[in-house]
DNA sequence: AGGTCGGCCTGGCAGC
DNA sequence: TGCTGCCAGGCCGACC
C-alpha cells in the first residue's frame, strides 16, 4: 500500500532523470478513477520540470500545469528506457525522450491527471499538514486534533488532518508513541502531541531509509522493491510479543481498517470531560 | 462540520 | 479442480 514513504521513494526514484524530459506520447489503458482531463495528444512536446510530493500525491510539473498522480492501493510507478509491452495493468504510460513513466495498478484506484497550476492551490487545500516539513510541529498537530472525537488511528488516515499517513504507519506511529488506537484525539495532552508527532516523523522516516514497504507488489521507479515490511514493529504482527518485551500484539478493527498494536503498553487516553459546572458545595 | 459508511476494483485465499 | 464469496484498503460522496 502506497503511502507517503512509499510515494517519497519513488518520486526520489525517477526525478532526475526524468526531468527535461520532452512528451513523446501518452498512452491510456483501462480508466482509472478520474479521466486525464485533457486530449492525451496536448501533452506531446511539453517539457517535464521538476517532481513533487504532497501527502501521497506526485506532481509533474509540464508547461500547461501539472500532472498529478495517485497510486491508490495498489499502484506502482516504473521509470525505464524500455518498457516492455503494456500489459492489462498498465493504464497510462507518458513516454517521454528519457524514457516511458508506467503507471502499474491492479485494482485501478489510482490516478493520473491533468490539472492547471491555478487549480493546484484549491486541490492541494484540501490536505492537511506535510508531516515531514518544518510546520508539523507538536502544537500543530494538537491543534489539529482539538476537539475531535474520532479514535486517533481515524484521525491519522484523515488527509484534511495529517497529509500521506495511511494504515501501516499509523499503527507504527501509535506504537511508537505509545498511545492507543481508540483513543479520542482531542483527548491528547501536550506531551501526547509531541510523543505522537515524533512518532509519525520516525515511522515515515525509517520506511523512507528502507525503501518504503512492499506487502504486496509495490515497487520504486527502478523496480526495487522495499524492506521497511521487515522492520514493522507491530503492523500485521498478530499474537507476536510486542518489541519492548511484554505482551503480545493484538489485531482490532477501527474505521474499517485493521489494526496492530499493544495493549500492554499503548495508553487509553479517556475522552476529555465536558467542562464542568462549578463544583456543588459540600453539604 | 465532524464522523461513519458504502462503493469503487481485482488478486488472493478459504471453504466447499 | 473449480467455483463462490469474502477481504484488503485510499479516497470520495452521501448521509446523519
Amino acid at each position: 500500500m502506497p503511502e507517503l514513504p512509499e510515494v517519497e521513494v519513488t518520486r526520489q526514484s525517477f526525478a532526475d532523470r526524468i526531468r527535461g524530459a520532452r512528451v513523446e506520447a501518452v498512452r491510456l489503458g483501462k480508466p482509472l478513477r478520474w479521466p486525464l482531463g485533457c486530449e492525451p495528444d496536448s501533452l506531446r512536446a511539453q517539457v517535464v520540470g521538476e517532481v513533487a510530493r504532497r501527502g501521497k500525491y506526485l506532481w509533474l510539473e509540464v508547461e500547461r500545469g501539472g500532472l498529478l498522480m495517485h497510486l491508490g492501493m495498489s499502484g506502482s510507478l516504473a521509470f525505464s528506457s524500455a518498457p516492455a509491452l503494456p500489459g492489462p495493468h498498465n493504464h497510462f504510460d507518458l513516454v517521454t525522450t528519457h524514457g516511458t513513466l508506467r503507471l502499474t495498478d491492479p485494482r485501478r484506484f489510482g490516478e493520473a491527471f491533468l490539472i492547471d497550476d491555478a487549480d493546484l492551490p484549491l486541490r492541494f487545500s484540501r490536505l492537511g499538514v506535510e508531516p515531514l516539513s518544518e510546520d508539523f510541529t507538536p502544537e500543530e498537530l494538537g491543534r489539529v486534533a482539538a476537539g475531535r472525537t474520532a479514535p486517533l488511528k481515524s484521525f491519522l488516515l484523515d488527509q484534511s488532518a495529517i497529509a500521506g499517513v495511511g494504515n501501516i504507519y499509523a499503527d507504527e506511529a501509535l506504537y511508537r508513541a505509545r498511545l492507543h488506537p481508540l483513543s479520542p484525539a482531542g483527548s491528547m495532552k501536550p506531551e501526547h502531541w509531541l510523543a505522537l508527532r515524533d512518532g509519525i516523523v520516525a515511522a515515515l522516516e525509517a520506511a523512507i531509509d528502507a525503501g518504503g514497504s512492499s506487502i504486496d507488489d509495490y515497487r520504486d521507479g527502478r523496480g526495487e522493491k522495499g524492506s521497511m515490511q521487515e522492520r514493522f514493529l507491530v503492523h500485521t504482527r498478530e499474537g507476536e510479543p510486542c518489541p519492548s518485551g511484554e505482551g503480545e500484539v493484538v489485531r482490532i478493527v477501527v474505521a474499517g481498517r485493521s489494526t496492530y498494536f499493544c495493549p500492554g503498553c499503548q495508553v487509553r487516553l479517556r475522552r476529555k470531560p465536558r467542562r464542568r459546572r462549578p463544583a456543588r458545595r459540600a453539604k
